[in-house]
Formats: C-alpha cells, structure tokens, sequence
DNA sequence: ATGTCC
C-alpha cells in the first residue's frame, strides 16, 4: 500500500481522510512495515466501507489485514440503525463465527513429548478434517433447529461438553436471537452431518508449549505458566455459514436497489438493519455463531476423549473461546453517547476491556482473552483486551497472522511433503488429509505474526500476555 | 472459508 496516501497519526496508527462519498475517515492500525507489505486492494476496501449507509466514526483496519470479499479481512465497522445504519453479509464473511478457542492440559512438556507421535495420531484418529468432512454426530430437523438456537449450550445439555465451558464463550454459549426458520433447508442439509468437524483451509487443532510470558499478572489470572501445555482449535460454521453467506449476498444485491443503497462494489451489498432482509440475515447469522459455537465444543468433546487414551488422568479446561467473523449489536460511547451499534468484525476479534458487563466475573478485571492464531510451525499469542480498545475500534484486536500470498502461489512454491518434513525437523508434527492443504498453508504464505501481535499491542487494541508454539498440529 | 463451478 502507498503509504503517502496516509497521515500518520502514530507509528502504529494511519488515517484515510474522508473523499469522494466516504462518510467518515477509514483508520488503519499497523506499523509502517506492514502497510508497505498490504495489497493496494485493502485500502480500497477500507474507503469502499467508508461509504456504506450508517457507518459510525471510521472504517478501521487491523495488523493483519489482507484483501478479502468486499470488507478486507481485518476489517471493523459499526452501523447505527437509527442513521439508516445497513449489515452486510460480506461484512460477516462467509465463514460466519470462524474463532479459535484454547484449553488447558496440565501436561508437562515432557509428558507430551515422551508420547507426541501417538498424541498426535489420536488426535488426527479422532477428530474429522479436511474438506467435506462428516462427524459422528447427524442431526435430524428438530435438533438442528435446537443447535441453530442453542449453540454449545446445545451440546453441554447433550452431554457434548462441561457446564463450566459455557461461561468462558463470548455470549455464555449461546447467541441470543437466532432464527432457524431464516436458514434454507439447502444450508441445513449440509451441516447436518457435519457436526463436530474441523474443516479445511486454515482450520487446525493444535498441541502448543507457553514459550514466553509477557504480562505475569494477567497470565495468573488467565491460568497460564511457562511451559504449560494448551491446545488450540480454530474452526468455524462449516458449510451452514457458507450456504447461508452465499444465498444473503446474492439477495443483498438485489434488495439494495429497492432500499435506494447504491453499492461501491457488488461484494459489499447490505440491506438497512431495520429492513425485512436486513432481519432475515441476523437471524440466520446468529444461528451460524451458534452452529460454529456449538462445534467447537463437540471437538472440544472429541479432543478430551482422545486426550484420556493417553492421560486418563488428564481434563482439559476451556481458557476461552473467541469468534472472528460476526456482526454483532453492542452498546459503545460515541461522541460522549451510548449507541447500540451493529458491529462488523470480520477477520477481527472482539477484545472487551477491564470490567466490560459481557466479561465473566473471573475474567472481568483482566480483560478479555484475544486468542490469536499463527501458521503451523509459527507461534500463536494470546492477548488481553485494554479499556484504550474499548475507545479505538469498539473493543477488536487482529485475530491472526493474516495471508500475504494466495493458496494458487502458494502451491506454486511448495509441496506439502516437504513442509511436513521441514516441521518435523524442528520438533512439530503435522497430520492433514490433505498435501495440497498443508502447501497452501505453509507458514511463508503468511506476514510474520509476531510484528502483527506486536502492532496490536502497541497501537493499544490489546495487551500481549503469552506467547504458544506448536508441538503437534491436526490440519484441515 | 467452501459438497475448491449449478
């Protein structure tokens, strides 16, 4: 990106002055090195944003931002519906409620070193990847009706997960509001066996080591320790979300014509929030967050019985479960003036600060838990929100490394053989049904995730605590 | 991301 188009405002944050129909300035949060490394696309995402109905007091982008469909992955924008305030279905993404989620073990580095490769084939045994995978579990209407509702609350009352879980989900589990009868039969159909799957793509379930601390307190109270053990699980709604972002967009197109929104680009059509559309896709969308929620607590369920074939002593505990691709209402201060505000995060993390009301009380005074994905073979940090993010962009931090090459390149330039070996060498085993999936991932097809972590620390959006690398990584 | 193109 041609940075002279920016005003710096400080090292680690850049403004876009409003032009050419943009209804407020776009900002972006990264240091110098990074905007020089993003794709000329993204900002013109960011000024395409600026210009949808509604949109309160900047279109932001965070570290890791990358062209996406319509809204730059990384991309956080909040509409008001009083102000004819639109949601977007490209704002969402198509992977609705895509997040990560990390548990404890209580295993020792060297309790899971003396039994890796058996950990890691337990592992890939047990829990389903790769592109249309199945799962155990299928569900007949009534009860995809009940998961669409009930999210991992769902699966808890099934006996899928542990009570404790819930409380350590952003909205306890179970995203209120949800609308069944919004989502196609065709959307349905596809989930219905895919319950409890990780997927493809950049999903994976990870064995990682706490290598670095760097906030003592706050990782006392998030329960993490130098060289304790986590396991990480990135997935999100699977095919529902998919089938459910396709067939809004397509309407989105159409409807916007009727509500007089004039679209910037196609990939951006939205419908007014207080519209018959615009209704329809929130309640579709908060059953996908609740599909998505609801599936990595099956995993979560399947990874703590492939757990105990090796340590049947072991139970893993949820640290937290964070979503990446939602809208979501929220009261923020804008001008001095709660709004209720229809927040888009798409490729972004919610990062609520010290005493945010959504925040469970043994996490409140801390901040809220921003897990934070790397690459296989690359490390993963785990953040907390600050009151300063709160103010910034609504409470949103970056939610990983973010591409900076495509997958196409990418298989160009490797094959997957030998980034298993490669990782192998250096102590990470992977498992993948799939070579091509493994290249396409390979670690150098992604910016360095440590300057995009240390670009969310010091543009405030959050604080760094610790600091994981993989020891065992199941990929989609 | 995705029954990697209805």
């Amino acid at each position: 990106m041609d940075i002279n188009k920016l005003h710096r405002i400080s090292d680690y944050q850049w403004r876009i002055d409003p032009v050419n129909g943009m209804h407020v300035p776009g900002i972006i949060f990264a240091s110098k090195d990074l905007i020089l490394d993003m794709d000329e696309k993204v900002y013109e995402q960011i000024t395409n944003v600026a210009r949808l109905p509604g949109i309160v007091n900047a279109s932001y982008a965070m570290p890791d931002a990358h062209w996406g469909y319509g809204f730059p992955i990384g991309g956080v924008a909040a509409f008001d519906p009083e102000q004819g305030g639109v949601i977007s279905a490209g704002g969402v993404g198509f992977d609705i409620s895509c997040g990560v989620r990390t548990l404890h073990t209580g295993l020792t580095v060297q309790q899971v070193m003396s039994k890796q490769k058996e950990l890691a084939d337990v592992l890939f045994k047990t829990i389903p990847a790769g592109l249309g995978s199945t799962g155990v579990f299928h569900l007949n209407k009534k009860e995809m009706n009940a998961m669409l509702n009930g999210g991992a609350r769902w699966a808890v009352e099934r006996g899928l997960g542990d009570q404790a879980d819930l409380e350590r989900i952003e909205e306890y589990g179970c995203m209120q509001g949800a609308d069944p009868d919004q989502i196609s039969n065709h959307a349905k159909e596809r989930q219905k066996n895919e319950m409890g799957t990780l997927g493809s793509g950049n999903h994976y379930l990870e064995v990682q080591k706490v290598v670095e601390i760097y906030d003592q307190n706050i990782a006392k109270r998030f329960g993490i320790e130098l060289n304790d053990i986590k396991i990480s699980i990135h997935c999100g709604s699977r095919g529902l979300g998919h089938q459910i972002g396709t067939e809004f967009l397509k309407s989105m197109v159409v409807s916007a014509k009727d509500y007089g929104i004039t679209l910037p680009d196609r990939e951006l059509a939205c419908a007014p929030i207080n519209s018959k559309i615009g209704q329809r896709y929130l309640g579709a969308m908060r059953g996908a967050i609740n599909c998505a929620l609801a599936n990595r607590e099956i995993i979560t369920h399947l990874t703590r019985q492939a757990v105990k074939h090796i340590f049947p002593d072991i139970h893993l505990d949820l640290l937290y479960d964070v979503s990446h691709n939602t809208c979501k209402l929220e009261q923020h201060e804008v001008n001095g003036k709660r709004k209720n505000l229809f927040v888009h995060r798409k490729g972004a993390t919610r990062a609520f600060g010290p005493g945010h009301p959504a925040l469970p009380a043994t996490l409140r005074e801390a901040g809220q838990p921003v897990l934070i994905g790397g690459t296989m073979g690359t490390a993963s940090y785990i953040l907390a929100g600050t009151s300063e993010s709160m103010q910034l962009a609504y409470g949103s931090a970056c939610h990983g490394a973010g591409r900076c090459m495509s997958r196409h390149q990418a298989t160009k330039l490797w094959r997957g053989s030998n980034i298993i070996q490669q990782l192998a060498d250096q102590g990470v085993l992977i498992r993948s049904p799939s070579r091509r999936g493994v290249a396409e991932e390979a670690p150098n097809a992604y910016k360095d995730v440590n300057d995009v972590v240390k670009s969310a620390d010091q543009a405030g959006l959050s604080r760094m605590v610790a600091k994981l690398e993989p020891l065992i990584c199941i990929k989609g």
